[in-house]
DNA sequence: AAAAACCTAACGATCGTTAGATAGGGCTTG
DNA sequence: CAAGCCCTATCTAACGATCGTTAGGTTTTT
C-alpha cells in the first residue's frame, strides 16, 4: 500500500470500536476494511489488547487537540462550552457511532487493563477541559467547577447512548437543548 | 429443581446482561449459574434472541411496578423525583452492574430486533413516568415536561456509565448531586 | 404411560492467535 | 555495478477455544 497500514488499521479499529465495542471488534473484518488479511495486523500490533490500547490512546490524544482548538477559536469560555457538545455529534451523524468512552465504559469490567487505562484517560482529558472552562465561565459556585464538569460530561455520554438507541441525531440535539434549558449547560 | 428454572434463567440472564451486555452473555455460563446444562435452556427459550427479549420485557415490567410504588409512597411529585435516581443505584452497588438499557443502548445496532423493541420500551416507561412527575412538580415550563424528562433519563444513564468505569458507586451519587446543583433534578 | 425437564455429544461458525512461506525494496559488499 | 542479504510487509493455513444451536437419549414428575 502507498499509505501507512498502521494508520489505516487504527482508523478502521476506531470506527469499529465506536460501532460494536471492544468485544464486537474483530480482526477479520478490520483487515478486510484495510485491504489486508487478519494475520497481517500482528505485524503492526502484538495483540487485540494492545491494538485496543493504541486506539484508545490515539483517541484521547486527538480529543485533546480538538479541545484546545475550540479554546483557541472561542476565547470566551461560555462560547467554548456552547461548542463542546458538537464534538460528540459527528460520530452519531456518520454511522450512528458513539464516543469510544461511552461504549467502553459499559464494557469496562471485561476490558484488558491496558485498554482501561486509555479509556479513563479520555474521560480525564474531557473533565479537565470542562473544569477549566466551567470555572472561567463562572457557571458553577466556587469549588464546584469540577463537580459541574463531571456532571456535564456524564450527561453528554448519556445523551449519545439514548440517541444511538433511536438511531437519530436529532434526539441528541434535543437532549443537549434540554440540558441547556435546565441550566446544566450554558444556554 | 424445586424452584422454577425458567425464572432462575431469567434472573441469571438479567444479571449477566447488566454486567457483560447481550454480546457478552453466553449460555454455558448462564446454565452453570442456574445449575443446569446449556442445552437445557432451549427447553425454556427457543433462542438467545428470545431469551434476551424475555429478559428485556421482564425488566421494564418490573421497572413499571417499582416506579408506581414510588408514586404511591411519595404522593408529592418532587419527592418522587428525588427518589428516582436511587432505583439505578442498586445494580452499581451490587456487582458494578448497570441498567440493562444503558448497556444495550450501546450495543443497539448489533441487537436482534425482538430485543431492540423491549429495550426501547424500558426507556419509554421511564420517560413516561418522569414526564408525569416533572409536569406535576412544575419542574419545567409548560410544554417542556417531556423534554426535561428525557434529559433527566439520559443524564442518569450517563451517570451510571461513568460510575461503572470508576467501579465506584459514590461517583454515581456525586453526579446525581451535580445534576441537582445544576437544576436538572429537584434539589 | 405420557409429558416435562434435563442430559450427552456433537456440529458448524467464529474468534484471537501462531507458524512458516513469499515477495520486494534497500543496504552492504566484493 | 552487480550480487548477495536482510528487513518489512504481507500471505496461506491452521490451531485451540468458544459460541449458539441441534439431535437424540435419559431422568423426573404427574
Amino acid at each position: 500500500m502507498t499509505t501507512n497500514s498502521r494508520e489505516a488499521i487504527l482508523a478502521a479499529a476506531t470506527l469499529s470500536a465506536q460501532a460494536h465495542g471492544y468485544l464486537g471488534m474483530n480482526f477479520r473484518d478490520l483487515a478486510a476494511e484495510v485491504g489486508i488479511k487478519a494475520a497481517s495486523i500482528y505485524h503492526h500490533f502484538p495483540s487485540k489488547a494492545e491494538l485496543g490500547a493504541a486506539v484508545g490512546r490515539r483517541y484521547w490524544e486527538d480529543a485533546a487537540v480538538v479541545l484546545e482548538a475550540i479554546s483557541d477559536e472561542a476565547p470566551d469560555p461560555v462560547e467554548a462550552l456552547r461548542r463542546y457538545p458538537a464534538t460528540f455529534r459527528l460520530a452519531l451523524q456518520s454511522g450512528n457511532r458513539i464516543c469510544l468512552f461511552s461504549f467502553m465504559a459499559a464494557e469496562f469490567d471485561d476490558l484488558p487493563d491496558v485498554v482501561k487505562t486509555e479509556v479513563l484517560a479520555f474521560a480525564d482529558v474531557n473533565v479537565a477541559w470542562l473544569t477549566r472552562h466551567v470555572s472561567a465561565a463562572g457557571l458553577a459556585p466556587a469549588g464546584d467547577s469540577e463537580a459541574r464538569a463531571r456532571a456535564i460530561y456524564a450527561a453528554i455520554a448519556g445523551a449519545q447512548l439514548v440517541a444511538r438507541s433511536r438511531s437519530d441525531v436529532s434526539v441528541y440535539d434535543a437532549l443537549i437543548d434540554g440540558y441547556r434549558a435546565a441550566g446544566l449547560l450554558p444556554g
